[in-house]
RNA sequence: GGAGAAGUGCCGGAGCGGUUGAACGGGACUGACUCGAAAUCAGUUUUACGCCUCAACAGUGUAACGGGGGUUCGAAUCCCUCCUUCUCCGCCA
């Protein structure tokens, strides 16, 4: 979330910023700052009569050691007036920081200056594309008959054992799952991550952290019985590895990598762009988390956005890298970048990446900290990045590399998958 | 799942109703000594939110001893509840 003071100090800065993300209810800021001040003037009011309260009943422990008992009781009787006038201000202060928090959980993001205006899917801007689409047949099978004709995935069967959008994967299919899950964590060691395998389930505090809760529990399934959430996301175990730490700034850049299956209840969303594996709400995804000094962020999501790339690269597959505009960016991010690929026989772009820039609102959240060279504690900045995730990956291998033989996979899944084709 | 025990600062570990934000030890940092280091001596060593101030890592107030709630003039210390850890029993990949 937005720190108050940072609100307090750039009230008009803020509302502009919201606004370009197309943020209506801007009073939303002013009725957090004037929150802000009531609780300001409530808190001094509170502490002075608290401070009083704590002066005699030392004097009172004072007097009762020296026996005199019946001015101790004078006391006391005082206290209990000055406890009688607290009383009504620290409920409302209570109450006021209650609503402040309320406020100040509604407003998402701050865009970077970088993030150009717009209202959806349609303004996102296509920084740079890369690869070649391939030349198919008229004829050219979607990924789904060809997951059936080689035998690779079973989505009938995924129906059966659980419900639609849980496919099953078998045989070679299997192994290609588990191949890019090592392929991909391997390319994100190498380029120093650590390896973390966390649990999928978490609890409450967890997912409000990284901005899942509140408002969003729609998206996540829940396990009412131990009150824990499937993972929508590594993103939220992982960023929470750190949370209540204050690090030093010699341990920055803190680098993560995590493959973990996904869950998205993604309800009310049928038809032909579910297809397959184009939407699904059990997937595999390998993703990478950093922790970063301030100064450093922007720096870094380039940075990520590079290695992303490169692992495109290698698995030989067109892509495009599309930075979001406001109105497209999710609620906790400040600066986005997409990575779709492209999907030759359904002829159309599939969202495998999304590489962002947190700034503090996460970490503000998880008060993920470090101290400086002067021993100042401030907020880390937090990034993250899909690298990668697998079902449109898969669908796009399929799709893109299909011959008469077989499926024809990239050189550097070779050593991976154990061969060059599937059939 | 059943029965016990325990959760204190960077770490170890006291305190079990009053001047304890917290003894003592270790670690870390600063200064002195030294050509330098070790040893020694002195000092420092949490966080959040207020007030004051041009500002301060200057002063001052409040809160925090696993989380939440309660008793009391006053709680790390008593009570309730939740969470976590350890030991024993049961069950189990």
């Amino acid at each position: 979330m937005l720190d108050v003071k940072f609100i307090r100090d750039n009230k008009e800065l803020v509302k502009e910023r919201l606004a370009i993300r197309n943020f209506k209810e801007l009073f939303i800021v002013d009725e957090a700052v004037e929150l802000d001040n009531k609780r300001k003037k409530l808190q001094t009011e509170a502490d002075n009569a608290q401070a009083k309260i704590n002066a005699a009943s030392k004097k009172i422990g004072q007097l009762m050691a020296k026996g005199e008992k019946e001015k101790a009781e004078i006391k006391k009787a005082e206290v209990a007036s000055l406890k009688s006038f607290l009383q009504p201000i620290s409920d409302e202060l209570a109450i006021t920081e209650n609503s402040l928090t309320e406020a100040v959980l509604k407003l998402p993001n701050l865009p970077s200056a970088q993030v150009p205006a717009g209202r959806s899917a349609e303004d996102n801007v296509v920084v740079r594309e890369g690869g070649s689409k391939p030349l198919l047949p008229g004829n050219a099978a979607p990924h789904w008959d060809l997951a059936k004709k080689y035998n690779l995935i079973d989505f009938e069967l995924g129906n059966k054992i659980t419900g639609s959008g849980f496919p099953v994967y078998i045989n070679k299919g299997a192994k290609l799952q588990r191949s890019l899950i090592q392929y991909f964590l391997d390319y994100n060691t190498a380029a120093g991550y650590k390896e973390f395998q966390p649990p999928i389930m978490v609890n409450g505090t967890t997912a409000y952290g990284t901005g899942q809760l509140p408002d969003k529990e729609g998206q996540m399934y829940y396990v009412g019985e131990d009150k824990l959430y499937l993972i929508p996301t590594a993103e939220v175990p992982v960023t929470n590895i750190y949370r209540d730490e204050i690090l030093k700034e010699p341990d920055l850049p803190i680098k993560m990598t995590a493959y973990t299956p996904c869950f998205r209840r993604e309800a009310g969303s049928y038809g032909k762009d579910v297809r397959g594996l184009n939407r699904v709400h059990q997937f595999d995804k390998v993703e990478i988390v950093q922790l970063v000094h301030p100064e450093k962020s922007y720096e870094v999501l380039e940075e990520m956005v590079s290695h992303v790339e490169k692992l495109m690269h290698t698995l030989e597959l067109p892509y495009r890298i599309l930075k979001l505009c406001g109105g497209d960016m999710g609620f906790t991010s400040a600066q986005t970048y997409d990575f779709e690929v492209y999907s030759a026989a359904q002829q159309k772009w599939l969202e495998v990446s999304s590489v962002s820039n947190f700034e503090s609102f996460q970490t503000n959240r998880m008060k993920i900290r470090f101290k400086d060279v002067n021993n100042k504690t401030h907020l880390l900045h937090s990034l993250n990045g899909s690298s990668l995730a697998l079902p449109r990956i898969v669908a796009c291998l399929l799709e893109n590399n299909q011959t008469s033989t077989g499926i024809k996979l990239p050189k550097a899944l070779h050593n991976y998958f154990g061969g060059e084709y599937m059939a």
